[in-house]
DNA sequence: AATAATTTTTAGATTAGACTAAATCTAAAT
DNA sequence: ATTTAGATTTAGTCTAATCTAAAAATTATT
């Protein structure tokens, strides 16, 4: 049996390994959890232990198949709980972060299953991230971060790559929402922030929010 | 800031004072939560000195004031959620409780009240058993259980008293779900038990179903 | 009323998950 | 190649929730 402190802690590491690409230290997943250096040190033992990871001591750990099927399930669940309460229950997509990192830790395969369907099998969550299937696989969204465009380009907002409460909120005030229109109008070499034309009006945003915006360009 | 554990207790000295309305002993608890009498000891300490219930040493505890409202709001939560599983995603009536006891612990005052929006301010659980309002208050069904009335009462099943799987199951099998007309035939002196006849088809039941069958009768 | 039976509490351990502080290892810089 | 800075692990505590076994209190029985 899987206790909530290990399936956070899965899921910390493969949202390291999946953004790096790379083993996630110590402090990585320290960082992740808001725990110390020290509790992971235990944690990941108790990990190893249940196979659930492939670690060295001092080389940093990757999920194994076992973990990795574990954290896309729950991963799966955060954001099908998150669909329902923006679909379903018209939470705003800035509020559901906190309510949807209780929901997905419950555990009946028969509720996920069931709640998948009544919202008819979405393959996006709210803010445009995939959803895993049943069997792991997790849809291609063909989008690209809004910063590694060229000036000129054309496209849609299709998803975000933070949930985070203070930064979604400051979307809604840019007037971005998912299948929002943007244009890169100019970037200012010297921060990379960018001057953009957002369903017809024009804005500037900083690299930082730039990064974290999934865009569907057009062809 | 209640733990886990301390609401599942709350909700055991909840049920225990309901049913006998009297102070409810430390090995009725540890028989409700399943653990030792021991632990219970232990735990009503910690809830005493939360101010959630009142405990005196050997003489047993009922909930506070306090403690009541926090009971009733678990109660509420475990409720709706059963609502939802049934009403919403098709569940079976026997198939939820399991489910609905690791919902009811998902804090979030939004959640519960949007949820009951939807599923449109329900009064009754899918056993028939009252919700709570968001003040506490418990609506009043006007039943009696099955084994209190006369040879020769007629009515409806309106909810049950017990949430157990096998249970409901054996009433599936008997065609006994809410809404259906129940008349009792005869009541054998020796045991207790109840010829009765359903929507039309007499069957036999023992007397510790019928004392968890509530009924509105007819008049 | 004294004793027996039962219930409840206390005492002492255990486990999971967290922490701080100290020790140890790795990697970077001189 | 040392030294040093930074990261990681170990050692030792702490708290919550559980347990068993023993002690104490209450209740029931002769």
């Amino acid at each position: 049996m899987i206790t909530l402190a290990e399936e956070n802690y899965l899921k910390a590491i493969w949202a390291i390994n999946l953004n790096t690409n790379k083993r996630a230290s110590t402090n990585e997943i320290a960082n992740e959890t808001n725990t110390s250096a020290a509790s992971v040190s235990d944690m990941l033992k108790k990990l190893q232990e249940k196979k659930l990871i492939n670690y060295e001591k001092y080389k940093g750990v990757k999920l194994s198949k076992k973990g990795n099927n574990l954290a896309t399930c729950i991963i799966r669940k955060h954001r099908l709980w998150e669909t329902f309460l923006v679909n379903t229950l018209n939470f705003k997509w800035g509020e559901v972060h906190n309510v949807a990192e209780q929901l997905e830790h419950v555990k009946s395969d028969k509720l996920i299953d069931k709640l998948e369907s009544f919202l008819g099998n979405p393959r996006f969550d709210p803010h445009g991230e995939p959803i895993p299937t049943k069997e792991g696989k997790i849809p291609n969204s063909n989008t690209i971060p809004l910063n590694k465009l060229e000036v000129g380009s054309k496209g849609n907002v299709m998803g975000v790559l933070l949930d985070k409460k203070s930064f979604l909120e400051y979307l809604t005030r840019l007037n971005i929402s998912i299948g929002t229109s943007i244009e890169i109008l100019e970037k200012i070499s010297f921060d990379q922030s960018l001057s953009i034309k957002i369903e017809n009006t024009k804005q500037h945003i900083s690299s930082d929010v730039a990064k974290y915006l999934l865009i569907k360009t057009m062809h």
